[in-house]
DNA sequence: CATATCGTCAACCATCCGGTTGAATATGGC
DNA sequence: GCCATATTCAACCGGATGGTTGACGATATG
């Protein structure tokens, strides 16, 4: 499973690893804060989260002896404009559809408080 | 899984169902012509056009002995939805987003020829 | 140093997934 | 009625996936 859109949406389609990456959304985290509110294993969350590594959609650091997690919005990009493709439209040019929405929200900056969605 | 975002990522986790799509794209088709460009059987290929059935992504009609396959790209919108949840920005007005496309692209209108796009 | 915490590794298990094949079930044309 | 075509069904197979548990290495802390 090579093809990054492969990876990318196989590991969304997992349940718990979309509410990984809403809490990812709030902050950056420890793994084992991230596994705190799930009722399975630290090990079943590590997996997890190497999935999403792997898929590009998180990173992790490691300090000392705990390791942090980022959420990096990029790597849904080229899912996205693969989704895109199939609207009554063609190529989506990001960066004009970000200042496009930047401007229609009054332009909040990356420090909005994030949305809540479910998962 | 019975939740619709666990059906419409994994249905697009796979690449032949990608592919599909992206025919499909172009025309409504017969299941035998689905099948025709890819070197597995027609069954395999009738159980993928399942799953898009079952995710909402495509419509099946039985006419004759022909069952005929259509694209649901509007299946694709919660996914969008979801996704755009993790850029900078917030809600994402899709009607809104249409119109912005339409006019960047000189609004080609419905019959715009299909991008083509790898899968 | 001793001990607790953080996180991964390895082995295991049940289930799902993507493919095959061969038989079965329509439906259409002669 | 008979044969060809269109599609699915059922059984099977190997490999991936999502979870568990217990042991382990690495890092903090008293």
């Amino acid at each position: 499973m090579s093809n990054p859109l492969d990876q990318v949406f196989s590991a969304l389609a997992d349940p718990t690893r979309r509410a990984i990456l809403a809490l990812l959304l709030e902050d950056d985290m420890a793994v084992t804060d991230v596994a705190e509110p799930f009722a399975m294993s630290l090990a079943a969350i590590s997996k997890h989260l190497s999935v999403l590594a792997e898929a590009g959609l998180i990173t992790q650091e490691k300090r000392g002896r705990v390791k942090w997690c980022k959420l990096e919005p990029d790597a849904l990009r080229t899912a996205s404009v693969w989704m895109q493709g199939f609207g009554q439209f063609e190529a989506v040019d990001l960066d004009g559809l970000e200042r496009f929405l930047a401007a229609e929200l009054g332009d909040p900056g990356p420090d909005a408080p994030p949305a809540s969605f479910s998962v």
